[in-house]
DNA sequence: AGAAAAATTGACGCCTCGTCATTTTCCTCT
DNA sequence: AGAGGAAAATGACGAGGCGTCAATTTTTCT
């Protein structure tokens, strides 16, 4: 598909496409991401207007990409985690934690989803969610879980993940909110029936 | 504050707030909310454009008045069921099963957040997170729930909510998500650590 | 080097934004 | 009832963003 060669063409794409992102996200944080214009985007770099569109079709895309790259960030440690796992309080505790510390590391560069209390989730992000879900059914499969409906409660996990994770941007403690969601989680799911 | 009286003035004051409800939710339904934009609202209404700027500030503004209509459609049966409820399962149950069946009967006419993945809280619906709160605070003053953190079971309980009522949207059952998210909480609960 | 391919540029036409002076509608008071 | 005034509606306007595209510059290929 792509072929990675090191051409100088290749590379000074690669580099304009940060710079983008990158004056991107400063925009969106010092402005909001509302209020933003693509021009705004294009006029914090020192490329013209019509370049914006052979890289990105519009905000809302540039938008999906920071998205992605923290989901592509944060994914790979909390898989590693999961799969490592040797009992439910791992699982459970070291996915939480995992989460919630990196949303903490970030929540000045986020400061766009505050102001608005609004959440986008881009293919990334969605991917994790799959990913998790995945996760889920295979620690049933070795007997690590009971059998209950992975899909349920791969999105109950999410759900409090993201809504404990305001709270962690709005003072919580980390360790706090690791522990209340892990005791929540752990003690829920020995309560649940098989699917 | 307000005189409620009902001279014509205040009628087509009322009327007029209300078509361009109506006419935003059937265009955010049929083009999208990033698409569409006040000129498109407006032009669904016999109203001319200067006028939509006397009823609100901007298209985002008309967005929360719909969710804020929603919000007060569900909560007052929320919090009258939960304020009669006897066990927890009861506290729960009854509140996700009105939150689903509601999300439920009205997935036509959000198809707005459905297409982008997206959501936002409005002034009410943070509104009915507090109250929630509250009720889970008196519950636990009166006994029925143990002494738990109430804001962190309060966010979990809401993160729950809102990603099973997605799986809802996309065809799970009611009864099955309500049950499951019951169980899950109940289970949670008594696992819980005192606050 | 010369030609072809790829990427950049900025001006252009179209559209939306929010405002505001003007006009229309409604209410009040004698 | 009707004059006067307050409230609301109107639509034209300047400012500015949108996405496109023909022209230009840069890079690659032979």
């Amino acid at each position: 598909m792509e072929e990675p060669k090191a051409s100088r063409r290749y590379l000074t794409k690669a580099q304009n496409r940060e710079v983008i992102l990158s004056a991107a996200r400063s925009v969106f944080a010092q402005m909001g991401f509302a209020k933003a214009t693509v021009r705004d985007v294009i006029r914090a770099t020192p490329l013209a207007s019509g370049t914006f569109y052979n890289y990105f079709k519009s905000k809302e895309e540039v938008y999906q990409a920071l998205r992605d790259e923290a989901a592509l960030a944060i994914r790979p440690a909390l898989r590693q985690a999961r799969l490592a796992a040797e009992t439910q309080e791992e699982f459970l505790a070291s996915g939480f934690h995992a989460f919630f510390a990196f949303v903490l590391s970030r929540r000045e560069a986020d400061a766009v989803a505050e102001a608005s209390h609004f959440r986008m989730d881009s293919p990334q992000v969605l991917a994790g969610f799959a990913e998790l879900r995945e996760d889920l059914e295979k620690a049933i499969a070795r007997g690590l879980f009971p059998p209950v409906h992975a899909g349920l409660l791969a999105s109950s996990i999410v759900g409090v993940a993201f809504e404990l994770a305001q709270q962690v941007k709005a003072g919580t403690d980390v360790e706090d909110a690791t522990g209340f969601a892990t005791a929540l989680l752990l003690g829920g799911i020995s309560a649940l029936p098989p699917a």
